[in-house]
DNA sequence: CGTAGTCTTGAGTATCCTCAACGAGGGTGG
DNA sequence: CCACCCTCGTTGAGGATACTCAAGACTACG
């Protein structure tokens, strides 16, 4: 599903005539914030490079993370006129395009090709969006980590590869997860013991028998 | 945020001029599919009345609810070919309206005001998924439960109304909040007892403490 | 009135969270 | 260059929570 997601943000970037010429693009530091909660949701962005994430903030303090933004990944897209949400970057040196809203709309209005792949990114948006919830809807911890792994490994680039280089820490996949740092770091070393995967660093990850950690995982509806 | 959408369908269908000419209305029967796994993704939806709900069907069985559709709800919108997902109706006499897709794709091309109205309509879905995800991602059973009935008493038609009539059975709920339907059934008790809600017949919840409820839910951004 | 589906409650077990400690790696500053 | 600090990551022991299995009440419907 990233695959169409890269390949228009390709075709965007790659195009003279489409939204190319209305993106600003920043290089960021970790940690940096894209938007707060609160903030006038006057533009969309796209990540070109490397991670960034979208979280939400509980009034219990505890930061439940609703998204990685990965290269190709458009997001900020949304109907309010404020932002309920925060994105913030999470590796130094990840590029962002962002992109006004105003003047989008305006080009959209005119070209109906921009506006069938702003379409399209909304749906695909969607997409991930249902992905994320059918592994939240996980049962053990195992399963979490599982079809988590499952899924970077078939949106980073190189696509489905046995190799997995994790951008992200573990505190944030539990906060993607939705358990603790020990949770996952045990369900890790469970896939590890089982066999299902092996580590040649902290965050590089060999799936060795995929079919085994789709079924620790009770993997899902097949991606066509 | 709902709110948003009802005005949007209620625009629709009053407005000659919309999508209403290209809608087939079809009363549905509880456990009607509207359509299944792998059909081809041909049309967009709308809920009119009552209740549909879209789900995933894991390889175990188990069956993961991803969304309650309510009155006003659009449906069915995605990128690809083909259902990855499985909606079906909830309530006997349900009725779902029926946009081909083409015929849309074509209208939005020639109608800009229509094409602000899809993206509108896939930012509300976008809105929709990140708060399920925010409720999945709470981690005890009364937070869960607490925060869902929080969520239907702002979706549900009298909006953030004491009294909750739930259109669906436990064990929707349990397949919603990827819990148990004795779990669910705990926690509706437990906050019965907690004094948050109390109970007019199996269905009939009224919020007696709303702000207890919201305490026990850990409850969430607001909604301006 | 009987049956099927829904909903609740109980007892026991597995799982995950809480609290705590420790090791590894990456900067910084002496 | 090494000591130091900080974040990250792993592991352990104990307790709280939710799942498993089981049974019983309530409702709706034929």
């Amino acid at each position: 599903m990233d695959t169409l997601e890269s390949e228009l943000c390709r075709r965007n970037f790659s195009r003279p005539n489409a939204l190319r010429p209305f993106a600003a693009v920043t290089s960021c530091e970790r940690g940096q914030a894209i938007y707060g909660l609160g903030d006038p949701a006057g533009a969309w962005y796209c990540v070109l490079s490397d991670l960034a994430k979208k979280s939400a903030v509980m009034p219990n303090g505890r930061r439940q993370i609703v998204a990685f933004l990965l290269p190709g990944n458009f997001f900020g897209m949304t109907a309010r006129h404020s932002h309920v949400m925060v994105s913030e970057v999470v590796i130094d040196g990840t590029r962002i395009a962002r992109f006004p809203r105003q003047r989008l709309e305006t080009i959209t209005d005119a070209d109906p090709e921009v506006g069938r792949l702003i379409r399209a990114l909304a749906f695909e948006s969607i997409s991930r969006l249902q992905a994320s919830l059918l592994i939240l809807g996980r049962i053990t911890a195992v399963e979490k980590v599982g079809s988590f792994l499952i899924e970077m490994a078939e949106r980073l680039p190189g696509g489905s590869a046995k190799a997995v280089v994790l951008p992200m820490s573990r505190y944030d996949i539990a906060d993607y997860l939705a358990m603790l740092v020990e949770t996952v770091s045990r369900a890790l070393t469970d896939l590890k013991h089982s066999g299902a995967i092996s580590f040649s660093g902290r965050r590089q990850i060999r799936i060795v028998d995929r079919s085994a950690l789709e079924e620790d995982s009770g993997w899902m509806p097949a991606p066509p």
